[in-house]
DNA sequence: GATGAATGAGCCTTCATTCAT
DNA sequence: GATGAATGAAGGCTCATTCAT
């Protein structure tokens, strides 16, 4: 039975006991195993499961949008709303094989923050510098690091797209340059 | 010795034996715990080192340049490029307590990618309907998942920023509204 | 169906799955075990099947011979033959409840080896020597292990015959007595 | 700790459980596995050295005869002298990997005897007849089944000698033509 | 009689960690 | 400080057998 979801979320992959995810069923070791040949492919059975969900639920609420540019509104919506809502959920999706308790977890945490708060800072001085339009900057350098990671992470699985010569280009386009202040008058002062 | 990263960063942090990263040094297995208390502070010291030495080579790039929107291309830029031409580095700091070989990561893959034809293929529709400005479509939507999935991993650890009430506006504001084609004549014509 | 011969003639009889029995049969598994109430009770009522078909033909020619030498002549060529053609027969009737794979087969051969060289050893000096009649002391040796083992087997499940005061006087006997070379003329010469 | 052999004689391999095996050691299972990185692999050491023991004991014993022929003899004496002594070391040098309890030695027995049967009927007819020497037929039939068995063994496990070309005129030499009756004066009736 | 999903005790093996030397 | 043999709890998985349908 798929709740096995439920320690898979709380445990992590590794850290998650065939003999807890059985005891919490009221089916038998064995019979787990006749129906998923492995620990492994039970996890994936749950996270296809739930990746299939979720992606389906935006899908019936991006339906009723005419314009693909509101559709893209509500999936970024509905995805929030749906993960932010359920914890377990969202912990089982997005950090899946994670484990070792809460000290890996501050660990990753701590290490991106090195990166996000260079980030942070440059975009606070760009936007006091009046370079680029005005955001809650932290978010921001949450989005950068979270861009950057997904893109490297494709490439180290996939091998595209290239970091440096696909992906950095677009990245520049849509973190730095549509982050522009127009600055089409050059008369007069900056507004600081 | 630090040459433990080779070993995590090949088999990630639970396949990684203490036997096979004391095998390829000349210290002992005592010798290791003696300078480490346990395996996982071992991986913290490694991944410490290394993210934190990947911040510091960023910082000096960065300072020879005098305004901040500047210095973030250049942060991005460097990122990167340092990540993007050490596989080993980037997997360590990147996907860290992952696992399984092969088959978790085409798992991961394969579930976000569900979610990211669905971005690319809304954000391919909102280009031909001409409300955003064209870009590729396909690492656009690498960027938008990574930013949620981040934003998201920060709630789930930190309890912050709140996915609908302060990361969904500015989400929004980033990827949807300053890719906006500037549609100022309004007159006549229909966008249909 | 008794092609359940197969699985335990490639695999032994504890590397056999039942599983494996009923995928290679039009049999259910409750079906298997309807006519036979354990693994056990079908391999023991595929080897009877077998040897008693070994042991029907090896009759069936014999009966053709007139006189008991003749008849003990035919039967060991027949059982060569036999075996000899059929290696799945061979194995099932021979090694049956060994397993392991080869590992297992080359150990014993290994340890068996080390015995039959001291004997082959011996076996060539002795028809050096001049004490024993010629034959192929490498099939000899076997023959020797083969009779020793047998004889112990027995003595092992049945308690008889005893090892020294029984089994040894006769394969004397037979092994060295009966292969001398009729020392006839004892006159003159040394015996060195 | 080669006490392991206890447990193996004691069971067989497959019904022996390292749990056990342990049990009876002051080592622990960790330690064990330390030194033996498998199952197969203790019970293969525990095989070479009693085999390598068992050889070294009758090359001592051999040593003092000055003719092949002497050694020979007692070779065979002192194997079954040995074996015969101690039950557990000739199980577990003979049937090895044979397990089931008795139910399988039972049918082991009873499948041989079938053949062994057919042999010792036309071995006493023989002798009746006057074609061979008067032996204890019941054990001159276990030497016969014995010595098949080694010879289709060997060929099964390493391709040689092939049965019918190679070992049948040896084994036709040494069990029936030096156990004939020396036939030179046919005058006469049989003494019958 | 047949089916095959379910059972569950048991097994081998791993591995982070310890500690006597 | 270093060594590496030893520890032992824990875990994934197998498989002969059962039994409701």
């Amino acid at each position: 039975m798929e709740a096995a979801e439920a320690v898979f979320a709380e445990k992590g992959y590794h850290d998650a006991a065939m003999d807890e995810i059985v005891r919490r069923t009221s089916v038998s070791k064995g019979g787990l195993y006749f129906h998923f040949p492995s620990k492994e492919r039970l996890f994936f059975a749950v996270m296809d499961h739930l990746g299939r969900r979720l992606v389906r639920r935006i899908e019936e609420r991006i339906a009723r949008q005419e314009r693909a540019i509101d559709r893209l509104e509500v999936a970024l919506t509905t995805a929030l709303e749906l993960l932010g809502r359920r914890r377990r959920l969202a912990k089982l999706l997005l950090v899946q094989g994670y484990s070792m308790g809460n000290a890996f977890e501050q660990k990753r945490t701590e290490i991106y923050s090195g990166f996000a708060s260079l980030i942070e800072e440059n975009l606070d001085r760009a936007v006091a510098e009046n370079s680029i339009r005005p955001v809650n900057t932290r978010i921001a350098s949450y989005l950068w690091v979270g861009a950057i990671n997904e893109v490297l992470i494709r490439w180290l699985y996939t091998g595209s797209p290239d970091p440096v010569r696909e992906a950095l280009p677009e990245l520049k386009k849509i973190l730095l340059e549509s982050q522009r202040v127009p600055q089409d008058s050059l008369v007069g002062g900056e507004q600081s």
